[in-house]
DNA sequence: GCGTTCTTGTCCATATTATGGACAAGAGAC
DNA sequence: GTCTCTTGTCCATAATATGGACAAGAACGC
């Protein structure tokens, strides 16, 4: 408790505030149900993945619920974003400058590879697709969504963006994620081998994909202060990305990156 | 203490589940820096709005930046809804059913009538304007945009919905906005007048809109079990609006109302 | 310059609030 | 029937969130 005193000049970046665990775990729920898109989550999991205990879940939830920003599913029971989240969303504006500058560079390379392309973001623990292009080969890649989330590192955008981020801050969040791998059978030590492999390589890759004869390569897009914002992937069923191509594809991906770079800059 | 024990049979109808108070808090704060859009609201009016204390305001609002569900703007510090709300909307399928099925019928209203139309729905003690669409007559009223957000009561369209709901449910809203209307420049007597009137006359109506020189004519639209979803909302400079044209108009937008009603039943 | 009136930010003793262990009850599986 | 899974609830208790009081900064007038 004397830590606080002595810190009090530098509080904001490093000290969290005091006084509101239940809205940070009230918050903590709500992120968890966003990954369960419009299907939604069982209570059970939502316990498993914020370590919290079930009373404590149960009530915020049933609160959240009262409240209009939580929905539960008749037959399933399951627990999902509700309306309100949404209404409150239109408070900004839309859309957000990162899906404008990408834009452009997005429609270039969908042009050019032919596969399904997705921009990816970093909130929080989790990445986020918020853009997706469908190429004109005939087979694609459909099953990530806008608005599909994970935790960081499960996908090769969010390898890709925890190689971009500084190796004790990505360690941190890898850590943070632990009891989450579990429902995508990976763990800790898979995830820290794969980002340091795309720090070598320049660009994050999965050999097997989230889905099943996929393969995925991603390439981070950072913020001009060294954040990394953004991973932009190129999904594909296997036998399309040989070494060959996946060299054309990662050249690709990354001149386009730089450009997106320099227009959010 | 003892009413919530011989209360638990219809707990969940009647008795707001306890142990949720800094949660509660937190999203009334939300609610109202929803409000204030882009630009968002001062700490202290945030703190006149919800009636909450100083220190408790400023703990929410700090730790939901923490968070990254508030943001506050460079210069202004002013405070609103940030990056964060709209990625966890993602998590919704997009667009609503209301917006999909309201669709023809503005298309046709607006043609048909020729200014400005407005879709605006009921959430919690606000109203929010979730569709626009501009028509071809030359002088339109353009300022309220999709996202904009009041108190129910201050525009037509909530003096609309308020008129189709339950009187007694009606007061307790705009009792419970009370405190927001002087930012309007209006009270409670004069709102429930206005509702009232609009229950008298089959549709809301202001004389004088919330822009200066406008006149508004709304109709509300309810769900099949008679609770008001919406209203949709004709607004035009004041001269454009007579007596003569606002009956033609109402009628246009009653006969949709019905339309849409049918379509979400 | 100095006072005045705004604003936002902070401290900390305190009472209220949120917590979680323990238990209950319901739904399937076999 | 039992076992195992789920969700829901109670309530004594500790920990949390609260708000009165104060500080500090900004903008204005003179």
């Amino acid at each position: 408790m004397d830590k606080r005193r002595s810190a009090k000049s530098v509080r904001s970046a490093v000290e969290p505030r005091q006084g509101a665990q239940a809205i940070r775990r009230a918050l903590a729920v709500l992120r968890i149900l966003a990954a369960g898109r419009e299907e939604g989550v069982p209570l059970a999991e939502v316990i498993r993945a914020t370590a919290l205990t079930r009373p404590t879940v149960h009530r915020i939830v049933h609160v959240l619920i009262e409240e209009g920003i939580v929905e539960r599913h008749g037959r399933s029971g399951r627990y999902a974003i509700g309306n309100q989240v949404p209404e409150l969303a239109l408070a900004r504006p839309r859309p957000s400058r990162l899906l404008v500058a990408a834009n452009p560079s997005l429609q270039r390379a969908s042009a050019e590879i032919g596969d399904t392309l997705f921009l990816t973001v970093r909130t929080g623990n989790d990445t986020l697709c918020v853009d997706r292009r469908i190429g004109v080969y005939p087979i694609q890649v459909l099953s990530i969504e806008v608005g599909a989330r994970r935790p960081l590192g499960v996908s090769s955008a969010g390898v890709a963006i925890l190689a971009a981020m500084p190796a004790q801050e990505a360690r941190k969040i890898v850590a943070a994620n632990e009891k989450r791998f579990e429902a995508y059978r990976t763990d800790v030590a898979t995830v820290l081998g794969e980002v340091t492999a795309a720090r070598r390589l320049g660009y994050g890759m999965r050999e097997i994909g989230l889905v099943q004869g996929t393969k995925s390569i991603s390439t981070w897009i950072k913020t001009p202060d060294g954040q990394p914002a953004a991973a932009m992937t190129v999904s594909a069923v296997r036998t399309r990305l040989g070494p060959r191509r996946e060299q054309e594809v990662a050249e690709i991906l990354l001149r386009e990156a730089r450009i997106i770079e320099q227009a959010i800059g």
